[in-house]
DNA sequence: CTGAAAGCGCTTACAG
DNA sequence: CTGAAAGCGCTTACAG
């Protein structure tokens, strides 16, 4: 493999000088520019991203930490979509995507912090949110250059890009109320993650606000996945007081909890509606509600934050709420007690 | 950030030494060892990828190549799969994964040089399989590392992991004649993957030797999509001598066949087969019968080919098959003809 | 406009 | 068992 110094003797120049025309320096004769890049092309020449790196401490490089069990992080759409936005950004400057997939989310921190203490990248995007996140702690502390996809603490002074969560709940509430339920349970993620949190604050705060009753155990803790819909679908129905609308805080859980109401004929007497658009679920029997999130752009614009800051010098913490959009379809889209 | 000379300094060593100790020499002295360790705790001391990359000539990451449109390849459960797989196989060993999604094939082979030349991985995992590839000549021209998810043409001496895409096709055409068909036609992927090629010549021996009628126009080319396989069935019925079977080469196209069904009413009376078990397609409505592709495993088994010549040092090409496996569902399983 | 020199942070023969 | 020296392939003040 040629090298610089290889370049640099067939066009009869420095290895300065040919450093100098890669990085596109102005002070070059246009002469002395044309025979480096013939040499360069004559030779196949790639620069060598680790001697520059070394160099310049700076990878061009971005990582991309997804923390969760990977069964759950690539069953769910979310996070496929998510690297596609970050992708898309990122090739448009050039710079590289390393991504970090950790089994366990006890990996995750030791991961992260290798990947940038190593100097393997220049900065990194969290792809999950929790409410209390010594990840967040260590890179603030650190200063390491990160963007969060979610939220942190109310104060914390981190950049991230969000959804707008609270409103999510707020919404899917509002939409079941519209048909005339008032007896609307919720089947939520994990309890430590922030989207978890804010989807069942707007869900409350919904409940609140259109004076419904919420008998203790309406709000099941799910695990995001189809199974974890379908108990506890199964554990709503069993209540001497079952929902008749049921908010589910992701798509997945929300596709379980229709099989639990096909299997005992429900199908059509309960309403559904989940979070994320997932692209086969308007196929579904019924075609699933939901609240379509643009998980595509949280991750573009997250992408786009990093590099601003690592590129163009933008300091100081900036955080971004994306709006979230309501799809009807018919597992929710019929009155309730309204007669039909 | 501490270096290699700190920790020589504090530990009252050479850096020799301390890079020995980080090598896991076993000519260092247990007493140095524990100095040197210790060193490196107190500092918190990471050595720098970049410094050693360059000097061992070997970067401890390889690249995954995925070249398809991203919005067909993240569409499609296939490619997080893959990446699920590789990347568990990766972290076993302590290798970094970079992943380059390029929007259009043809940047595809510009991405993949420039990782390898630049020298920011040692290998590449390529994951998806073309019939005439230039990539590939130029990769084994240049003597890269790499292993293809797929197949080469027969004689090319690559490595490679594949599932039976032969045996898919026949698989399906198979059922579907056990069921009573006689007139099954195909949704096939773009001509020029291998995956389709494979498939369709499965799907035309089976045809062969089940002496079934192939009136022209049975094949119809589809691209991989949910639209695609609408579109495609939709030509298929406007027919005069429509099928009562079709064989799609992938779940999302089974999809868009199954939809284009149901717009018509006609909903159970073509039966559908798809390939790739896409956790949904089993809670449509007909459940979808599929052929089920092992996709974690062809990425787990594709990243240890490249890890074994990596690390191993094993040589000459190597060829992997990986069976798949019939499913069947309510979108097929019923007798034609046979009353009923 | 161009070059010689120093240095980025490591590893690895070579020598003892 | 340990260290001094050279070198991996670049970039970047400094000097002219």
């Amino acid at each position: 493999m040629a090298n610089i110094k290889d370049v640099a003797r067939l066009a009869g120049v420095s290895p300065s000088t040919v450093s100098r025309v890669i990085a596109g320096s102005s002070r070059i004769s246009p002469e002395t520019q044309a025979r480096v890049r013939e040499a360069m092309r004559a030779l196949n020449y790639y620069p060598n991203a680790n001697a520059r790196s070394l160099v310049r401490r700076k990878t061009h490089a971005i990582g991309v930490i997804i923390a969760r069990p990977a069964e759950q992080a690539f069953a769910n759409p979310f996070f496929p979509e998510v690297l596609r936005g970050i992708g898309s950004e990122l090739r448009r400057h050039g710079y590289d995507l390393v991504l970090s997939m950790t089994a366990a989310p006890d990996e995750e921190q030791g991961a992260c912090m290798r990947l940038l203490k190593q100097r393997r990248v220049d900065g990194v995007i969290l792809t999950s949110s929790r409410a209390h996140d010594e990840l967040l702690t260590e890179l603030a502390a650190e200063q390491y250059p990160f963007v969060l996809i979610g939220r942190a603490a109310p104060g914390q002074a981190v950049s991230w890009v969000n959804n707008d969560n609270v409103a999510v709940g707020e919404m899917a509430v509002e939409h079941l109320v519209g048909r005339g339920h008032r007896r609307i349970a919720m089947i939520n993620g994990p309890a430590d993650l922030t989207v978890s949190i804010d989807r069942e604050q707007g869900f409350r705060q919904a409940v609140d606000r259109f004076k419904l009753d919420l008998p203790a155990g309406y709000v099941v803790e799910g695990d995001f996945t189809k199974d974890g819909g379908y108990r506890a679908m199964a554990e709503l129905l069993s209540r001497p007081d079952p929902p008749t609308g049921v908010f589910c805080a992701d798509d997945a859980m929300a596709v379980g909890a229709l099989m639990a109401l096909k299997e005992r004929g429900l199908t059509r007497r309960v309403a559904v509606i989940g979070v994320n658009d997932d692209p086969l679920t308007a196929l579904l029997d019924p075609p699933l509600s939901t609240v379509r999130i643009p998980v595509f752009d949280l991750g573009a614009t997250a992408a786009r934050l990093l590099l601003d800051s690592l590129t163009q010098g933008v300091r100081g913490p900036r955080q971004i709420v994306l709006p979230s959009q309501l799809v009807v379809r018919e597992s929710t889209n019929w009155v309730v007690g309204g007669g039909n």
